[in-house]
DNA sequence: TCTGGGGTCCTAGGACCC
DNA sequence: TCTGGGGTCCTAGGACCC
């Protein structure tokens, strides 16, 4: 979707249409999640500090995030899509892969037409790209934005794609594009150039096989159409830089805070977990992370918060801090009830001794009866 | 007065097991 | 006296994406 945020925002807000917008918080600590195109032509972009977006661009307008709205037009537009196609890749609030493999119809027509009912559903566009796999058409999606329908064709990969930056590959970040840069490859026809046991040696057996393959445009990549989340979290960054002990109401109120929306979260979603970690930002920007793995899994905001507290206590807390995080991972569906006892086949609780007298782990506590009856 | 929040995946070392 | 070869799980950090 393009610009999304910024566009389902101008939905309710036409007489911000021809001025430069930005979603984001404005003041102290807020960044820049999504510009309109008359913004970006400041240099507004995603992710750019509120105050650096306001210099570059003084009469930015800054409008607050609103999720709940943008899920809404999210749940549109793939309902949209749906209506064409079965095939579906969820790839967050503004992005699909479709499957259009088995769709009947002309490329450009189905293209349009899927362009069409987006629009309607929505009032918003989008841009698409359509070529053999999922990398080429994440990668020409890009080409013609905003209201873009790029088509790739066999012959295309030389005149369209490897003229582009190394960066524009899915997967490619700031740090491979800087390293590849300095081994003097800028574009991806350069890569694809480059002799593939060097990109080995450079990124490692994975990353350098891989590097070589998408710059000669292979992927095969299957389309995902369901998955299950891997973890859930919530972090905030304070509006000011707190000191561990003079704050120390104030974080450990915010730290409580974050179990007990990590846990909502869990519970509402039907989800238990075994790993609860949590993150520290210092006033320096050095990130650190803990975890720690429980015998059971849990969705309680009190049981979360102990293992987090734990993990706490590993940190040095020698600086001020800037953000906190709360994560579970190690999800497990709750109906699974993983807290039970196993079953056989036969559905009878199984030994809960064997015939071989087994050590248990002292944080098992005492053993249980044998047999609950339900 | 730089630098959000919510995710995924990968790597690498160590513990532990057979 | 100079130390195998698997495997899994846990933990920490980092790159990357939307």
């Amino acid at each position: 979707m393009d610009a999304f945020y910024a566009s389902v925002e101008l939905l309710r807000r036409p007489e911000l249409r021809e001025l430069p917008v930005a979603i984001g918080g404005r003041g102290g600590r807020g960044v820049v999640t999504t510009a309109n195109y008359v913004a970006r032509r400041f240099g507004v972009r995603s992710a750019m500090p509120a105050r650096k977006a306001l210099e570059l661009c003084p009469d930015c307008i800054f409008l607050p995030v609103d999720f709940d709205e943008y899920r809404k037009y999210s749940r549109l537009f793939k309902a949209a899509i749906a209506s064409l196609a079965t095939r579906i890749e969820d790839r967050g609030i503004d992005e699909v892969y479709v499957d259009l493999t088995d769709v009947e119809g002309e490329t450009t027509a189905l293209g349009r037409m899927l362009k069409q009912r987006i629009v309607d559903a929505t009032g918003l566009t989008c841009s698409i790209g359509i070529a053999p796999n999922k990398l080429l058409a994440k990668i020409c999606s890009d080409l013609e934005k905003p209201d873009g329908l790029t088509i790739l064709g066999p012959g295309d990969l030389e005149r369209r794609v490897w003229p582009l930056p190394v960066g524009r590959i899915n997967g490619v970040g700031p740090k491979a594009s800087a390293k590849l840069n300095g081994m003097g490859i800028e574009s991806i026809g350069g890569l694809a150039r480059h002799d593939p046991l060097a990109l080995i040696e450079r990124f490692g057996a994975n990353y350098g096989r891989w590097l070589n393959e998408v710059a000669h445009g292979r992927d095969e990549r299957p389309i995902v159409t369901e998955s299950e989340p891997r973890s859930r979290s919530r972090e905030t960054t304070f509006e000011r830089d707190l000191h561990p002990l003079r704050d120390r109401a104030e974080l450990s109120a915010i730290f409580t805070r974050l179990c007990a929306q990590v846990a909502q979260d869990l519970q509402k979603r039907r989800y238990l977990g075994r790993t609860i970690g949590i993150k520290l930002r210092f006033d320096d920007f050095r990130t650190v992370t803990r975890d720690l793995t429980i015998p059971r899994p849990t969705a309680d905001a009190l049981e979360i918060r102990k293992a987090a507290r734990a993990c706490l206590k590993r940190v040095r807390l020698d600086r001020k801090l800037r953000l906190l995080g709360v994560r579970v991972s190690a999800l497990s569906a709750e109906d699974a009830r993983p807290d039970r006892q196993p079953r056989s086949p036969l559905g009878e609780s199984l030994p809960l001794f064997s015939a071989v007298d087994e050590p248990r782990m002292e944080h098992e506590g005492p053993v249980q009866q044998a047999v609950a009856p339900e």
